[in-house]
DNA sequence: GTCTATAGCTCGATAGAC
DNA sequence: GTCTATCGAGCTATAGAC
């Protein structure tokens, strides 16, 4: 029952965020009764916890499958800018960051920090790397671009909800890679 | 009252979105008793509406500023990448597009989309004329630069939030800016 | 380990006096 | 145009039987 719980946890803190993850909601989802929601989880905060972790190691194993590191190391930014994305559904962590309840609760936060921490981490190691090699113009913050990269992603799916166009995560996802193969230096 | 009723909501929006202005918060916050809020609007809502239109307007007239037409294209959009903003408190309208409540309903989402539509046209015609006059690098899919470009702003705040760390927007704007100058033509 | 029942609260909205 | 009082619903959590 603990893995219904959890499952019917993460598909509602995807479809509405934790708001929309209520108990109730939960037990309905699970087909669970109450007593068993509070047997194995302290509380909604608990559950939640329990999901986020989840979702956050499911998100980090695809990050590390689109940088894999066999492949050129720009080639790998331009599959992550390029990876299919369904717009009108969002990012499974980045939704929850406008939610203050769970900003202000320190374990809510940590594990949607830590994914935008792994993801950052992959860019900045793909940008020193093409700079090393030789395939990136030298001279740039690799930081500030690294940031740039993936909130050009976040910001793509907050688009294409507002404006109600999935295509729009895609459309700035290919604008960046246009911009990133200006640094690129073309072996002769 | 009608103005004190307007201007609550405003600010609940800013700190914590559709859901946080809850009728009660609203009243608190503005002074006035529960007969007033329903005299003047139908419901929250409504209310809601009149807020966001009022949003919109000053966050568009804001960007008419900064987009400023006697200013080169080019460096119109640097000062929109470099503006000064606050990434823990996130875009007024930004904020709410991860709420399905919002989205869902096409009178709360309006608003919120006319505004990044007019970014999104203040910046698709910078770069045409920037193209146009010679300053930017021809071939470019315009279309595609200025969503990656308005979402590099919205994702920098994201992840601003996310990280608790107030500068990650100002970074990201700052790793657009140093990719937008690789596809400047400088006149010699 | 699971169930039903229920507590105390806030939500969005309405009623009706002044 | 503003007030107080109150409604029915959903929220998060607890109690206690089986």
């Amino acid at each position: 029952m603990k893995r219904e719980l959890r499952d019917a946890a993460k598909s509602l803190l995807w479809e509405g965020g934790y708001a929309a993850m209520s108990p109730r909601r939960v037990l309905d989802a699970s087909g669970a009764g109450q007593g068993s929601l509070y047997h194995h989880y302290r509380g909604k905060r608990h559950l939640a916890e329990d999901a986020l972790k989840e979702i956050e190691d499911e998100m980090t194993a695809i990050a590390h499958k689109t940088f894999d590191p066999t492949v050129p190391p720009l080639d790998r930014i331009r599959a992550y800018l390029l990876d299919d994305r369904d717009g009108r559904r969002g990012c499974r962590l980045g939704r929850l960051v406008s939610e203050t309840e769970v900003i202000d609760e320190p374990s809510l936060r940590a594990p949607i920090a830590r994914y935008f921490g792994t993801v950052r981490k992959l860019l900045i190691d793909a940008l020193a790397e093409a700079e090393a090699t030789g395939t990136l113009k030298p001279g740039y913050d690799t930081v500030s671009v690294a940031d740039a990269i993936v909130a050009s992603i976040q910001g793509g799916f907050l688009l294409s909800r507002a404006e109600g166009d999935g295509n729009r995560v895609r459309s700035a996802g290919q604008g960046m890679v246009s911009m990133l193969e200006a640094l690129r230096i073309h072996p002769l």
